[in-house]
DNA sequence: CGGCATCCGTGATGATACTG
DNA sequence: CAGTATCATCACGGATGCCG
């Protein structure tokens, strides 16, 4: 994929189509986010059973940049074993148009055979 | 935002929402397609003053990738000066509902100022 | 369990110069 | 005009190991 430098933007009119990618855009984050939204509150390694080869570190990445674009909030339970749970912000739940349709565009092309997604798991 | 490499791609359920961000995730992808979109037909130089920072290695490579992908269609005419029209197919226009889910969100939300475009050209 | 720190490779992106 | 070629950079992302 396209790396996307959070900082690095640049564009004329229509960037709020960028804007938007760059905050969805990343590697994974289509996937936490359509899980998430599906889901309502998953913990980190339920996550992670979503995304059978993310590395612990990028689901902590993309989660961590999630948060700090304020769509994805994080509660930490004070307990042991530790617990700690993700869930969509009201902001991160107004993406639900956009990921539907992100979703409904590539499961329709998935059928017709015009895009592919590497089987893996899904 | 993060790179997207086109081969890479592994997830679970909701892979197709991957899927679409793969083919329209490139640092550039949304403002060409929404140009094109907008603007039916566009010469390269054309295509290029819509993305003030964009080179033209970059500019001839997202192009690539998404004619490749077939959502973009490449008309070069035989003439002196060179002349080459991109427009999208048939399938790139499909992805209408899409691009206009993106920019509305992002239009909503930067109006809100909840998120933020780099002030540049646009 | 849910991280964080570190080391490190690869490839995406950029700058510049040249060509048909 | 519309690229292609080459070189340099650095973010992205993988692997591993330690911690509360």
């Amino acid at each position: 994929m396209a790396r996307i430098p959070h900082e690095t933007f640049d564009c004329a009119v229509g960037c709020s189509v960028e804007a938007t990618l760059n905050l969805i855009g990343g590697k994974w984050k289509g996937v936490i986010l359509y899980r998430l939204l599906a889901e309502q509150v998953l913990r980190f390694n339920e996550l992670r059973r979503f995304l059978p080869n993310i590395t612990q570190r990028m689901l902590t990445n993309q989660l961590r940049e999630l948060e700090r674009d304020g769509l994805v909030a994080r509660k930490v339970y004070a307990e042991v074993p530790p617990k700690v749970e993700y869930r969509l912000t009201a902001h991160g739940q107004t993406l639900a148009p956009v990921i539907a349709a992100l979703k409904q565009w590539g499961d329709a092309h998935i059928e017709d055979g015009t895009i592919k997604v590497p089987t893996e798991a899904g």
